[in-house]
DNA sequence: TTGCTTGCAAAGGGTTTGCATAGGA
DNA sequence: TCCTATGCAAACCCTTTGCAAGCAA
């Protein structure tokens, strides 16, 4: 994958990015520095956020910024989320929209369906004039 | 629509909806006091923080909450959005992924679309069983 | 008059950053 | 050795909250 963005393999980022690869719970950079502790006790929560953004930047992982503090994803392949409107936990949905239609797609996984978000990202025709 | 959140009409929600709703521009809440600034002088960020909250839960307005600050939508009809990833404006998508397709749908409004976020929400299973 | 809502200011929580040191290449 | 990445702690920013006063009903 992209990795220009890195110019040393620190043993700190690879800890990260091990641990966020173990787990499918989309931990926040808080619980994930608590995983990464225990096999590093001595890493700071700022190597963990500066980490974090150096790969989602690169395209290794996935940032979810939806619902207050960002979670993060270590499977960058596109799917889908279902964010729980109560407890704040996040799902995977691994089901394609184009093939099965939204409306199938909401309703896997023993979800209640109440609403879905749909955001693209892009550059704007002005950003686009400015290079 | 659903006011049963508030008891009493005061003049500073009014004010700040009324404020939201004459523009497209998604404002965050600090943007929208300026702009409630102009007619309530005294009003407080607090208040407009409060009242927002509450306008968002009764379906009054949305609150969208990808890219670290909030920005609020004085359109409560189901749309999508297309934010710059470089200047961080967002936009509007009226057109229906449903009729249109995913990759018509992204490809309007003059943005260059580098890739959309899709999100459920819902209640989790362990939530629906706790009631 | 009643008690919800406001203004004010302080506190909170997540995230970012400056700086000296450590350590990868 | 050279210079990026780290650890630490302070700073930041957005948002929330406690409290006394204000005001809608």
């Amino acid at each position: 994958m992209h990795v220009e963005a890195f110019q040393r393999n620190t043993r700190q980022r690879k800890v990260i990015i091990e641990e966020l690869r173990k787990v499918d719970t989309h931990p926040s950079a808080t619980e994930l520095y608590e995983m990464v502790r225990s096999r590093l006790p001595r890493i700071s929560l700022g190597t963990v956020y500066r980490n974090l953004e150096l790969l989602a930047e690169s395209g290794e992982i996935l940032k979810l910024e939806s619902g207050g503090q960002a979670r993060f994803d270590g499977n960058p392949a596109r799917h889908h989320h279902v964010r729980c409107s109560v407890c704040g936990r996040v799902d995977d949905v691994h089901r394609s929209i184009e093939d099965d239609g939204l409306d199938q797609v909401a309703k896997l996984d023993g979800y209640q369906i109440q609403d879905y978000r749909l955001e693209f990202i892009g550059i704007c025709p002005e950003c686009q004039k400015k290079g």
